[in-house]
DNA sequence: GCCAAAATCATACTAAAGTATGAACGGAAA
DNA sequence: TTTCCGTTCATACTTTAGTATGATTTTGGC
Protein backbone atom coordinates (compact mmCIF):
# COMPACT_ATOMS: atom_id res chain seq x y z
CA UNK A 1 0.00 0.00 0.00
CA UNK A 2 1.20 3.59 -1.25
CA UNK A 3 1.47 5.87 1.90
CA UNK A 4 1.30 9.45 1.13
CA UNK A 5 4.29 11.49 2.27
CA UNK A 6 3.33 13.17 4.83
CA UNK A 7 4.62 17.05 4.53
CA UNK A 8 3.90 17.32 8.78
CA UNK A 9 4.04 14.93 11.61
CA UNK A 10 2.61 16.85 14.64
CA UNK A 11 -0.46 18.01 12.74
CA UNK A 12 -2.44 14.95 13.06
CA UNK A 13 -2.50 15.53 16.85
CA UNK A 14 -4.37 18.89 16.58
CA UNK A 15 -6.70 16.53 14.24
CA UNK A 16 -7.62 14.35 16.67
CA UNK A 17 -7.51 16.80 19.72
CA UNK A 18 -10.09 18.84 17.28
CA UNK A 19 -12.06 15.45 15.90
CA UNK A 20 -12.30 15.00 20.32
CA UNK A 21 -13.17 18.36 21.23
CA UNK A 22 -16.23 18.03 18.68
CA UNK A 23 -17.37 14.90 19.85
CA UNK A 24 -17.10 15.73 23.37
CA UNK A 25 -19.59 18.64 22.75
CA UNK A 26 -21.67 17.08 20.48
CA UNK A 27 -21.95 14.33 23.44
CA UNK A 28 -22.69 17.58 25.89
CA UNK A 29 -25.57 18.93 23.67
CA UNK A 30 -27.04 15.53 23.09
CA UNK A 31 -27.21 15.02 26.82
CA UNK A 32 -27.76 18.66 27.34
CA UNK A 33 -31.23 17.82 24.36
CA UNK A 34 -32.07 14.87 26.96
CA UNK A 35 -32.70 17.19 30.15
CA UNK A 36 -30.44 14.72 31.71
CA UNK A 37 -27.68 17.05 32.72
CA UNK A 38 -28.55 20.80 32.26
CA UNK A 39 -31.27 21.46 34.46
CA UNK A 40 -30.45 19.83 37.27
CA UNK A 41 -26.34 20.41 37.58
CA UNK A 42 -24.85 22.88 36.11
CA UNK A 43 -21.97 22.89 38.48
CA UNK A 44 -21.48 19.26 37.52
CA UNK A 45 -21.97 20.04 33.97
CA UNK A 46 -19.36 23.08 33.72
CA UNK A 47 -17.12 20.41 35.92
CA UNK A 48 -17.22 17.62 33.26
CA UNK A 49 -16.64 20.26 30.79
CA UNK A 50 -13.41 21.39 32.80
CA UNK A 51 -12.23 17.84 33.58
CA UNK A 52 -12.64 16.56 30.11
CA UNK A 53 -10.93 19.68 28.30
CA UNK A 54 -8.61 19.67 31.03
CA UNK A 55 -7.71 16.36 30.28
CA UNK A 56 -7.73 16.96 26.42
CA UNK A 57 -5.16 19.81 27.30
CA UNK A 58 -2.87 16.87 28.98
CA UNK A 59 -2.88 14.78 26.27
CA UNK A 60 -2.40 17.58 23.59
CA UNK A 61 0.51 18.82 26.01
CA UNK A 62 2.14 15.35 26.11
CA UNK A 63 1.92 14.69 22.59
CA UNK A 64 3.43 17.87 21.04
CA UNK A 65 5.72 18.47 23.63
CA UNK A 66 9.02 16.95 23.99
CA UNK A 67 10.03 15.19 26.67
CA UNK A 68 11.48 17.12 29.09
CA UNK A 69 15.12 15.50 30.15
CA UNK A 70 17.11 16.03 33.21
CA UNK A 71 20.31 15.77 32.24
CA UNK A 72 23.07 13.82 33.90
CA UNK A 73 27.11 14.46 32.89
CA UNK A 74 29.23 12.62 32.89
CA UNK A 75 32.37 13.72 31.11
CA UNK A 76 35.08 10.54 29.39
CA UNK A 77 37.94 12.53 28.30
CA UNK A 78 38.76 11.92 24.67
CA UNK A 79 41.98 12.22 22.86
CA UNK A 80 42.27 13.43 19.53
CA UNK A 81 45.05 15.37 17.31
CA UNK A 82 46.31 18.32 17.40
CA UNK A 83 45.00 20.57 14.89
CA UNK A 84 48.80 21.33 13.31
CA UNK A 85 48.16 21.79 9.78
CA UNK A 86 44.28 21.78 9.27
CA UNK A 87 43.66 24.45 7.18
CA UNK A 88 40.54 24.63 4.77
CA UNK A 89 41.42 23.84 1.30
CA UNK A 90 39.29 27.42 -0.04
CA UNK A 91 40.25 27.21 -3.29
CA UNK A 92 39.08 23.60 -3.58
CA UNK A 93 35.73 24.60 -2.63
CA UNK A 94 36.13 27.14 -5.08
CA UNK A 95 37.25 24.92 -7.96
CA UNK A 96 34.25 22.65 -6.74
CA UNK A 97 31.56 25.58 -7.09
CA UNK A 98 29.96 24.61 -3.28
CA UNK A 99 28.64 27.24 -2.10
CA UNK A 100 28.20 28.70 1.72
CA UNK A 101 25.13 26.60 2.36
CA UNK A 102 26.00 23.43 0.75
CA UNK A 103 29.36 23.57 3.31
CA UNK A 104 27.52 24.09 6.35
CA UNK A 105 25.25 21.08 5.22
CA UNK A 106 28.36 18.96 4.39
CA UNK A 107 29.98 19.87 7.74
CA UNK A 108 27.04 18.55 9.55
CA UNK A 109 26.80 15.59 7.60
CA UNK A 110 30.20 14.90 8.73
CA UNK A 111 28.82 15.16 12.08
CA UNK A 112 27.11 11.95 11.83
CA UNK A 113 23.74 14.01 11.39
CA UNK A 114 20.26 13.08 9.72
CA UNK A 115 19.20 15.21 7.23
CA UNK A 116 16.47 16.10 9.74
CA UNK A 117 18.53 17.03 12.23
CA UNK A 118 20.22 19.12 9.70
CA UNK A 119 17.44 20.66 8.51
CA UNK A 120 16.19 21.55 12.21
CA UNK A 121 19.40 22.96 12.88
CA UNK A 122 19.67 25.35 9.99
CA UNK A 123 16.04 26.08 9.96
CA UNK A 124 15.39 24.71 6.33
CA UNK A 125 12.97 21.72 5.41
CA UNK A 126 13.92 18.42 4.81
CA UNK A 127 13.62 18.79 1.18
CA UNK A 128 15.86 21.88 0.89
CA UNK A 129 18.73 19.70 3.09
CA UNK A 130 17.88 16.81 0.14
CA UNK A 131 18.67 19.18 -2.58
CA UNK A 132 22.19 20.63 -1.20
CA UNK A 133 22.85 16.85 -0.28
CA UNK A 134 22.11 15.85 -4.24
CA UNK A 135 23.84 19.13 -5.12
CA UNK A 136 26.77 18.35 -3.40
CA UNK A 137 27.58 14.69 -4.47
CA UNK A 138 26.94 16.29 -7.69
CA UNK A 139 30.15 18.53 -7.09
CA UNK A 140 32.18 16.26 -5.59
CA UNK A 141 31.44 13.25 -7.56
CA UNK A 142 29.92 10.93 -5.38
CA UNK A 143 27.13 8.45 -4.76
CA UNK A 144 26.20 8.75 -1.10
CA UNK A 145 26.46 10.72 2.08
CA UNK A 146 29.55 8.90 3.60
CA UNK A 147 31.61 8.91 0.11
CA UNK A 148 30.89 12.23 0.51
CA UNK A 149 32.11 13.04 3.56
CA UNK A 150 34.90 10.91 2.98
CA UNK A 151 36.63 12.57 0.22
CA UNK A 152 35.36 16.30 1.17
CA UNK A 153 38.08 15.25 4.38
CA UNK A 154 40.58 14.02 2.13
CA UNK A 155 40.38 17.33 -0.11
CA UNK A 156 40.58 19.35 2.96
CA UNK A 157 36.86 20.78 2.31
CA UNK A 158 36.22 20.05 5.51
CA UNK A 159 37.57 18.71 8.68
CA UNK B 1 6.35 40.97 2.44
CA UNK B 2 3.84 38.07 2.69
CA UNK B 3 4.22 35.77 5.30
CA UNK B 4 0.31 34.56 5.39
CA UNK B 5 0.71 32.23 2.13
CA UNK B 6 3.70 30.07 2.99
CA UNK B 7 2.54 26.61 4.40
CA UNK B 8 5.77 25.20 5.94
CA UNK B 9 6.09 22.41 8.19
CA UNK B 10 5.51 24.21 11.68
CA UNK B 11 2.64 26.90 10.65
CA UNK B 12 0.12 24.43 9.52
CA UNK B 13 -0.41 23.06 12.95
CA UNK B 14 -1.45 26.24 14.12
CA UNK B 15 -3.56 26.98 10.67
CA UNK B 16 -5.58 23.05 11.47
CA UNK B 17 -5.76 23.80 15.23
CA UNK B 18 -7.28 27.18 14.30
CA UNK B 19 -9.46 25.42 11.51
CA UNK B 20 -10.39 22.78 14.35
CA UNK B 21 -11.33 25.36 16.51
CA UNK B 22 -13.63 27.16 13.86
CA UNK B 23 -15.77 24.12 12.81
CA UNK B 24 -16.44 23.33 16.71
CA UNK B 25 -17.83 26.79 17.33
CA UNK B 26 -19.56 26.58 14.12
CA UNK B 27 -20.97 23.32 15.06
CA UNK B 28 -21.95 24.60 18.24
CA UNK B 29 -23.79 26.97 16.89
CA UNK B 30 -25.67 24.59 14.80
CA UNK B 31 -26.67 22.69 17.31
CA UNK B 32 -27.80 25.40 19.38
CA UNK B 33 -30.38 26.22 16.52
CA UNK B 34 -31.66 22.62 16.70
CA UNK B 35 -31.43 22.66 20.32
CA UNK B 36 -32.19 26.04 21.94
CA UNK B 37 -31.43 25.36 25.26
CA UNK B 38 -29.74 28.24 26.94
CA UNK B 39 -29.01 32.00 25.51
CA UNK B 40 -25.76 32.89 24.10
CA UNK B 41 -24.20 34.30 27.14
CA UNK B 42 -23.96 30.51 28.58
CA UNK B 43 -23.01 29.27 25.15
CA UNK B 44 -20.02 31.04 25.42
CA UNK B 45 -19.26 30.52 28.80
CA UNK B 46 -19.07 27.16 28.38
CA UNK B 47 -16.57 27.91 25.29
CA UNK B 48 -14.50 29.86 27.60
CA UNK B 49 -14.30 26.92 30.02
CA UNK B 50 -13.18 24.45 27.59
CA UNK B 51 -10.21 26.88 26.47
CA UNK B 52 -9.04 27.78 29.59
CA UNK B 53 -9.48 24.23 31.16
CA UNK B 54 -7.32 23.55 27.97
CA UNK B 55 -4.85 25.74 28.30
CA UNK B 56 -4.80 24.60 32.09
CA UNK B 57 -4.14 21.10 30.67
CA UNK B 58 -1.62 21.84 29.00
CA UNK B 59 0.09 23.92 31.58
CA UNK B 60 -0.89 21.46 34.33
CA UNK B 61 1.24 18.52 31.82
CA UNK B 62 4.53 21.09 30.89
CA UNK B 63 4.16 21.78 34.82
CA UNK B 64 4.21 18.22 36.95
CA UNK B 65 5.75 15.63 34.37
CA UNK B 66 8.43 14.71 35.90
CA UNK B 67 11.50 15.08 33.92
CA UNK B 68 12.93 11.95 32.09
CA UNK B 69 16.16 11.92 33.66
CA UNK B 70 18.91 11.01 31.35
CA UNK B 71 22.58 10.29 31.88
CA UNK B 72 24.77 11.63 29.10
CA UNK B 73 28.28 10.97 28.68
CA UNK B 74 30.18 13.25 27.27
CA UNK B 75 33.14 13.18 25.54
CA UNK B 76 35.60 15.80 26.48
CA UNK B 77 38.05 16.41 23.73
CA UNK B 78 41.74 16.34 24.61
CA UNK B 79 44.19 17.44 22.63
CA UNK B 80 48.07 15.54 22.26
CA UNK B 81 50.80 17.31 21.59
CA UNK B 82 52.35 14.48 19.96
CA UNK B 83 50.13 13.13 16.80
CA UNK B 84 52.79 10.28 16.53
CA UNK B 85 50.24 8.01 17.92
CA UNK B 86 48.60 6.51 14.61
CA UNK B 87 48.04 3.69 16.42
CA UNK B 88 44.73 1.43 16.62
CA UNK B 89 43.02 1.58 19.72
CA UNK B 90 42.75 -2.20 20.28
CA UNK B 91 41.05 -1.50 24.09
CA UNK B 92 38.62 0.50 23.15
CA UNK B 93 37.65 -1.95 20.46
CA UNK B 94 38.04 -4.77 23.27
CA UNK B 95 35.71 -2.43 25.88
CA UNK B 96 32.89 -1.81 23.39
CA UNK B 97 32.95 -5.83 22.53
CA UNK B 98 33.63 -5.15 18.76
CA UNK B 99 34.33 -8.09 16.60
CA UNK B 100 36.54 -8.57 14.31
CA UNK B 101 34.51 -8.93 10.99
CA UNK B 102 32.54 -6.60 12.54
CA UNK B 103 35.69 -4.18 12.45
CA UNK B 104 36.36 -4.80 8.68
CA UNK B 105 32.51 -3.50 7.66
CA UNK B 106 33.21 -0.84 9.80
CA UNK B 107 36.44 0.33 7.96
CA UNK B 108 34.10 -0.31 4.49
CA UNK B 109 31.71 1.86 6.03
CA UNK B 110 33.87 4.65 6.60
CA UNK B 111 35.32 4.13 3.01
CA UNK B 112 31.77 5.38 1.74
CA UNK B 113 31.28 1.64 0.79
CA UNK B 114 27.20 0.85 0.87
CA UNK B 115 25.99 -2.11 1.98
CA UNK B 116 25.75 -3.94 -0.90
CA UNK B 117 29.35 -2.94 -1.80
CA UNK B 118 30.52 -4.45 1.35
CA UNK B 119 28.54 -8.04 1.41
CA UNK B 120 29.92 -7.83 -2.27
CA UNK B 121 33.46 -7.43 -1.33
CA UNK B 122 33.43 -9.63 1.60
CA UNK B 123 31.80 -12.08 -0.05
CA UNK B 124 28.55 -12.22 2.57
CA UNK B 125 25.31 -11.49 1.90
CA UNK B 126 23.47 -7.72 2.41
CA UNK B 127 21.68 -9.27 5.20
CA UNK B 128 24.25 -10.02 7.39
CA UNK B 129 26.04 -6.43 6.51
CA UNK B 130 22.81 -5.29 7.75
CA UNK B 131 23.36 -7.66 10.83
CA UNK B 132 26.31 -6.44 12.05
CA UNK B 133 25.72 -2.79 11.34
CA UNK B 134 23.23 -2.86 13.37
CA UNK B 135 25.54 -4.60 16.41
CA UNK B 136 28.00 -1.64 15.69
CA UNK B 137 25.53 1.12 15.96
CA UNK B 138 24.28 -0.86 19.38
CA UNK B 139 28.07 -0.91 20.34
CA UNK B 140 29.51 2.74 19.46
CA UNK B 141 26.02 4.00 20.56
CA UNK B 142 25.26 5.77 17.75
CA UNK B 143 21.83 5.64 15.13
CA UNK B 144 23.56 5.54 11.55
CA UNK B 145 26.38 4.75 9.55
CA UNK B 146 27.80 8.18 9.51
CA UNK B 147 27.66 8.66 12.83
CA UNK B 148 29.42 5.19 13.61
CA UNK B 149 32.34 6.27 11.34
CA UNK B 150 32.73 9.75 12.60
CA UNK B 151 33.00 8.24 16.26
CA UNK B 152 34.86 5.66 15.86
CA UNK B 153 37.65 7.87 13.63
CA UNK B 154 37.49 9.81 17.24
CA UNK B 155 38.22 6.63 19.15
CA UNK B 156 40.49 5.59 16.93
CA UNK B 157 39.17 2.40 16.60
CA UNK B 158 39.57 3.21 12.51
CA UNK B 159 41.23 5.92 10.43
C1' DG C 1 16.36 48.03 -11.71
C1' DC C 2 17.90 43.74 -13.81
C1' DC C 3 20.06 39.40 -13.99
C1' DA C 4 22.22 35.22 -12.57
C1' DA C 5 23.32 32.41 -8.94
C1' DA C 6 22.06 30.73 -4.63
C1' DA C 7 18.66 29.25 -1.62
C1' DT C 8 14.34 27.71 -0.65
C1' DC C 9 10.42 24.33 -0.93
C1' DA C 10 7.14 20.90 -2.92
C1' DT C 11 5.61 16.51 -4.93
C1' DA C 12 6.43 12.11 -6.20
C1' DC C 13 9.13 8.81 -6.78
C1' DT C 14 13.04 4.87 -6.14
C1' DA C 15 16.84 3.09 -3.51
C1' DA C 16 19.22 2.19 0.45
C1' DA C 17 19.60 1.91 5.29
C1' DG C 18 18.15 0.29 9.47
C1' DT C 19 15.13 -2.65 12.85
C1' DA C 20 13.14 -6.78 14.72
C1' DT C 21 13.02 -11.43 15.04
C1' DG C 22 14.19 -15.97 14.48
C1' DA C 23 17.21 -19.49 13.10
C1' DA C 24 21.23 -22.40 11.77
C1' DC C 25 26.06 -23.66 12.47
C1' DG C 26 30.83 -24.13 14.00
C1' DG C 27 34.38 -23.27 17.21
C1' DA C 28 35.98 -22.23 21.80
C1' DA C 29 35.50 -22.28 26.57
C1' DA C 30 33.58 -23.97 30.79
C1' DT D 1 29.73 -32.04 26.02
C1' DT D 2 27.02 -28.54 26.52
C1' DT D 3 26.81 -23.74 26.52
C1' DC D 4 27.95 -19.41 24.62
C1' DC D 5 29.44 -16.39 21.03
C1' DG D 6 30.41 -15.00 16.50
C1' DT D 7 29.01 -15.47 12.05
C1' DT D 8 25.88 -16.28 8.75
C1' DC D 9 21.27 -15.63 6.56
C1' DA D 10 16.18 -14.81 5.92
C1' DT D 11 11.72 -12.40 6.02
C1' DA D 12 9.23 -8.55 6.74
C1' DC D 13 9.01 -4.43 7.97
C1' DT D 14 9.78 1.05 8.81
C1' DT D 15 12.58 4.85 8.14
C1' DT D 16 15.89 7.67 5.84
C1' DA D 17 18.42 8.81 1.88
C1' DG D 18 18.62 10.12 -2.64
C1' DT D 19 16.69 11.53 -7.51
C1' DA D 20 14.02 14.20 -10.71
C1' DT D 21 11.57 18.09 -11.70
C1' DG D 22 9.66 22.42 -11.38
C1' DA D 23 8.84 26.48 -9.01
C1' DT D 24 9.48 30.73 -6.17
C1' DT D 25 12.24 33.80 -3.57
C1' DT D 26 16.66 36.09 -2.02
C1' DT D 27 20.60 38.20 -2.89
C1' DG D 28 24.73 40.23 -4.67
C1' DG D 29 26.75 42.48 -8.68
C1' DC D 30 26.54 45.30 -12.62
Amino acid sequence: MKTASRPGTKYKEFLIYGISMALVLLLLKILEANFIVYNYRLDFFIGAIAIVFTVLGVWLALKLVKPRVETHIIEKEIYIENPENIEINEKEIQSLGISKRELEVLNLMAKGLSNEEIADKLFISLNTVKTHSSNIFLKLDVKRRTQAVEKAKRLKIIY
